[in-house]
DNA sequence: AGCTCGTCTGAAAGCGGTTTCAGACCAGGG
DNA sequence: CCCTGGTCTGAAACCGCTTTCAGACGAGCT
């Protein structure tokens, strides 16, 4: 840390405790409120510091306090508008706290992410995984070294870990409970990351979606990017699907493009219908019927977990938040001719 | 840094070197690299760190190599999409360098950004400062610490600081000619954040638009987001404007949304333009007249920038990379009645 | 054989803070 | 007046790692 030409000066606590005429442990209790010390010295303290323009640095405080003032968060893709809002609720809630924010981004990369927590870990005080699409194995292994993790949307059966997560059984279950109502009876759903648990989730409420009539179609598309479900979306045509469900609007405006280019109309021909209710679109032309999450009470509450965790070692239960059906313009009845078959 | 129950056992490098019968000095040239070492050693040093499962304490690190190996990034807004996409690039190039990314936000709170910059200076080697809000002088305060800061989306005239943005004038201009081209006379623009460098920028451009017989009233409407344009169209219409110039597509699609309550047409009846080129929209029912932003190289270069800028104290020259000017569905000719006026 | 030189290793001194610990000082009580 | 007890201060240890420095050792040369 020496100074380098070009690099400020590093002015350290003893260059203050020497102009202040003080020892180094007192500039500490002065900055820190830590122990009473005599106004006349916090003056000459203060003084000093304002001086100087004396910053603690904070490496040396987060070896000496055993902590980083630091929480790292882990997310699957910056790109996708979901994790941004999350971020923005924990940011929030770590500064609230005193704490910053470390973000790593595995680009959907689950080999990647193993590494990645493993270096969060290295510096951070707790480490809020989300979606991690990593392995069972690697996460219960991570999990393992008693390093302070919350588990945002990906509960691991058996492994008991602070978490929280969406219903995303339950939103799914409700987008079918729509589209049986509606008349709908053969659908076709868009999936994304296959390694997702998400995914996995939204895929169970099918088999309870037979119950009330309505049979899904799973077709994977790879990616939660709009570019898949424009991609996706022409071979269900050939199908007799009256309705597309989707991993997320980003698939569903993907698709929803392919099939304006293609002359589909929506809902009249075919309905599609989101996940996750991105705030863009409430607001755009693709007026997206969806489900909505709540992803800024998803942050804050998973961050708020995690602040815990750190300051007494309580164990909070497995929080699952619920959804909420939003029925826009891009659901209706099944189209005449589907219904005649 | 005591073990508290419920933590992890730390585990430091002298418990590596008393297992593994060397000196700390070793163990740590083993895992650097930094110098030849016996391969017997070296064998018995792995063999203990795996057993042990170590991990390097980065505060440690840190402290003993003067070097973070974490730069900081500041942004506004990261509900903003323009944001994520540039931290995205900015993390994998900072990740390539190995490096972390701490990020912070302001949430668009000029007062909030100079403590969140100093904080950011005290536990990071570089800081990419990106759209910052606060005033000319708090900036040249915080530049003049000598501590390494790449400035994105901001050109301070007078100050020397290595920096990338972009051409918003030229953008803008673009624009204007575009509509120009088309037969527009009046336009309206829905601005930005007021205390927006970029905002500014934007605006700049209107004079040289009067050149090509454009008159365009800047409509401040306060802040980058959908609901902000939403708000802040209806009153344009009782103004004679062909035309809507946005400060960006969030704002632009708020104005669309309103538009199309109203029965308005776009483009028949008004040309509404977005700026930045969300790639969102692209895909999406909105299919915006906008111009481009390379956010994805304008995040790779800045961290490129910074990362220069720490290695050597090379000075690079401040950059502007070019937009692209996006013709698609919302921009036509103006209405017949506005021409006969 | 004796010396020099080069290579590899370990002890120890930082890095810049916090915190313990013991001493100085002062007030109050016996 | 001396002793006790409580407060405030500074010296020093410590956090975990890197890096300098000096010493040990073996090889090569005279």
């Amino acid at each position: 840390m020496q100074n380098r030409p070009g690099r400020p000066p590093r002015i350290t606590i003893s260059d203050v405790s020497t102009a202040a005429n003080v020892s180094a442990a007192t500039v500490s209790r002065v900055l820190n409120g830590t122990a009473k010390v005599d106004p006349v010295l916090v003056e000459r303290v203060h003084d000093a510091v304002r001086e100087l323009g004396y910053r603690p640095n904070a490496a040396a405080q987060g070896l000496a306090r055993g902590e980083w003032g630091t929480i790292g968060v882990l997310v699957p893709d910056l790109a996708n508008p979901y994790f941004p809002e999350v971020l923005k609720a924990v940011s929030s809630v770590a500064r609230a706290h005193g704490r910053r924010m470390m973000v790593m981004e595995s680009d959907e990369d689950p080999a990647l992410e193993y590494e990645l927590v493993e270096d969060l870990m290295r510096c951070c005080d707790g480490v809020l995984l989300c979606s991690p699409r990593m392995s069972r194995a690697e996460l219960a292994e991570l999990l393992d070294r008693k390093h302070p993790v919350v588990l945002v949307n990906r509960i691991v059966p058996g492994l008991r870990v602070p978490s929280i997560s969406v219903d995303f059984v339950g939103g799914m279950t409700q987008v079918c409970g729509h589209l049986a109502q509606l008349g709908h009876r053969r659908a076709a759903y868009l999936g994304g990351p296959p390694a997702s648990w998400a995914n996995g989730e939204r895929i169970r409420a099918f088999e309870a979606a037979r119950a009330f009539g309505l049979d899904v179609t799973v077709i994977e598309c790879g990616a939660a990017t709009s570019q898949a479900g424009y991609d996706a979306v022409e071979p269900v045509l050939r199908s007799d699907v009256t309705a597309i469900l989707t991993y997320n609007d980003l698939v569903a405006l993907g698709a929803m493009a392919r099939l304006r280019e293609l002359g589909v109309g929506v809902p009249e021909e075919l309905s599609v219908i989101g996940f996750d209710d991105i705030s863009l679109e409430r607001v755009a032309h693709a007026n997206l019927t969806t489900v909505s999450v709540p992803r800024d009470e998803l942050g804050r509450r998973a961050g708020e977990i995690l602040e815990r965790l750190l300051v007494n070692t309580s164990d909070d239960e497995p929080l699952s938040l619920p959804m909420t059906l939003q029925v826009r313009d891009t659901s209706g009845p099944p189209a005449r001719h589907a219904e005649e078959k």
